[in-house]
DNA sequence: TACCCTCATGTAACCGATTACATGGAGGTC
DNA sequence: GACCTCCATGTAATCGGTTACATGAGGGTA
């Protein structure tokens, strides 16, 4: 494969040369420019970004670590980042941690060795040693979706409660009381805050939430069918059930399947994270929508303002509720542009 | 951030010695290595990768193109292409062409000057100049999902034919004649092959296929969506249509229910790629389904074959059928597991 | 004691770029 | 013509590892 020394001999410059026409050096004669161009395509160069970054001290590269490509939430998320950092001029280096914390950690570390430029995390719900060291300032770190408590670092996500507080409305109106939330793991902001959100505007409402109706999941689908099948055994099983991401909400659709029960007519469904599919399913599938492609591009955004010496300012972004028909009919509804 | 030769300096070795314990060279004391494991601790050293790939000219890194992340046939090929190359001690570093080629060659240049050390593409439909020259042998190469006629590169893909017969075979046994058959762009080996197995299994069947029943769509939603129209808006619409891949067949279904049609009752539907949200559907979509992690998998397993000096064999695993709903009822189908 | 072998470790070249600094030719001024 | 300035280009150090080869200590043998 070509190398610079090459093509400088071929243009009969100095490497020097060759290297100002790489980085468009304004300092370089259209003449000269010319030749090492041509030279350059006759030998068919690509110049070495591994070469570079190691002199240059930057890779260009980003990290992005998120639960799973899989979860269409992650898929647009990880999308959005690509998209923006493309634009940038930067690469995406995507992980799965499955939701596990080895496996973060281990695309924590692969990714500092790589000496990506900045690293984009969704934490798993355990702060690790790992994490913590890196949130101590050794390479750019932004948390996005989640955040972790006790861990300062710049942070992009979105904040449910109004929407969640709409929901309750929502449900209330609809006649349902005895509603039940399937939270994710409380170390997780998206865990805790939804938990307390949905209990303030449960309280609001005059609504009784007995403990037996607050779970935790662990954001997977089979947790969303196990924790919907006790539900469901319960003596007065809830009227409503709102889960906390959309892989518990499809696990809690097949359990109710299952059980041949009619939504939302002997149990009404609610999910956080609107993903396609919800608006194509019988009955489509009433939802708290992130602005998730938005999450994405402005975390990339928060990294480039922190490579470029700027100050790191956490965003948060407002949730909205989708209302379709899996909570039960009703004439006050908003209806949804999809 | 410590290098390498800081560890050297705090063990009171050579930095070459230092490079042998990184490397597992048996040749170094048990001693020596114990008191450099403590220095790299000490200093929190992360060997750089950049520097290492300079030197050993290898990156461990491979390259995969995908359609786009949001499909959930290519998040299922990306996930199972990373966790083998995991495996295998590789980081894949994903590009979305988008179903563009000049974004795929974008991605395929980025990609060569990051020198990964392999490439997975999912070709779009146009043949590059670029992925042409990079056919020659470059980079080890492998096309996934798709092959391009006149490219010679191994490749990893599933066929489709027997179950497209299978599928021609359900449709006539459940009444329908006139079936249209959505296909993706010709130059592709996924368009042209499965417009081929589609009519050989119609003309066994005795079916009369009108060129207006043949149509080409580009593998995207509103493709499918409009073609659907087109199909309905036919003097003699088609009993069933058989879609080329799941966001053409989402884009047909959104058409179908516009028009307030039922299915299977107005008009019959069926897809290539089973996708998860498939089967949460009403009624659920029969659709063909590959093994898609199958395929991600023995596409590293090859690409790394390459790179280890053997000789690389394309692999083509059969498609198989998925008999669910929306072509009608029968007695004759077979159950699907999930 | 002389010689050789083994083996843990050190020295230094190298990978392919970037870039501070050196160089020297062209052109202007007096 | 002497001198200065400007600027296009060249020279060589550098980034942080790997590794071929050198080295020298220690042990065995005659």
């Amino acid at each position: 494969m070509a190398r610079i020394k090459d093509v400088a001999a071929q243009a009969g410059v100095s490497v020097a040369t060759v290297s100002r026409v790489l980085n468009n050096n304004p300092s370089v004669t259209e003449e000269t420019r010319n030749r090492v161009h041509d030279a350059m395509a006759a030998l068919n160069y690509r110049p070495n970004a591994v070469a570079r970054s190691l002199r240059t001290e930057a890779t260009r590269t980003l990290g992005l670590i998120i639960g799973d490509i899989l979860n269409p939430f992650f898929a647009e998320l990880a999308r959005a980042v690509e998209d923006e950092a493309r634009e940038a001029g930067y690469t995406v280096i995507i992980g799965n941690a499955d939701e596990r914390a080895d496996q973060q950690d281990h695309y924590v570390r692969t990714l500092l060795e790589q000496r990506v430029d900045g690293l984009l995390i969704c934490p798993t719900a355990e702060v690790t040693p790992l994490v913590e060291e890196v949130s101590l300032g050794e390479r750019p770190l932004v948390f996005l979706d989640r955040t972790l408590s006790g861990v300062e670092v710049p942070s992009v996500r979105a904040d449910g409660s109004t929407a969640i507080a709409e929901l309750v409305a929502h449900l209330r109106a609809l006649g349902h009381r005895r509603i039940a939330f399937v939270s994710g793991p409380s170390t997780l902001s998206t865990g805790r805050e939804r938990t307390e959100a949905f209990l303030r505007a449960a309280a609001e409402h005059g609504l009784e939430v007995p403990e037996t109706y607050v779970r935790v999941g662990d954001f997977r689908a089979v947790s969303g069918q196990r924790i919907t099948s006790e539900l469901l055994d319960l003596p007065e099983p809830p009227q409503a059930i709102f889960l906390g991401d959309n892989l518990m909400a499809l696990g809690a659709l097949d359990e109710v399947r299952e059980r041949g029960l009619e939504i939302p007519g002997d149990v009404a469904l609610a999910s956080f994270d609107d993903v396609p599919w919800f608006n194509h399913v019988q009955p489509r599938i009433t939802a708290i929508s992130q602005p998730t492609a938005e999450l994405g591009r402005r975390a990339v955004r928060v990294i480039l303002d922190v490579l470029s010496g700027r100050a790191a300012e956490s965003v948060v972004l407002p949730a909205t509720l989708v209302v379709r028909e899996s909570c039960g009919e009703s004439g006050t509804w908003k209806e949804d542009g999809s």
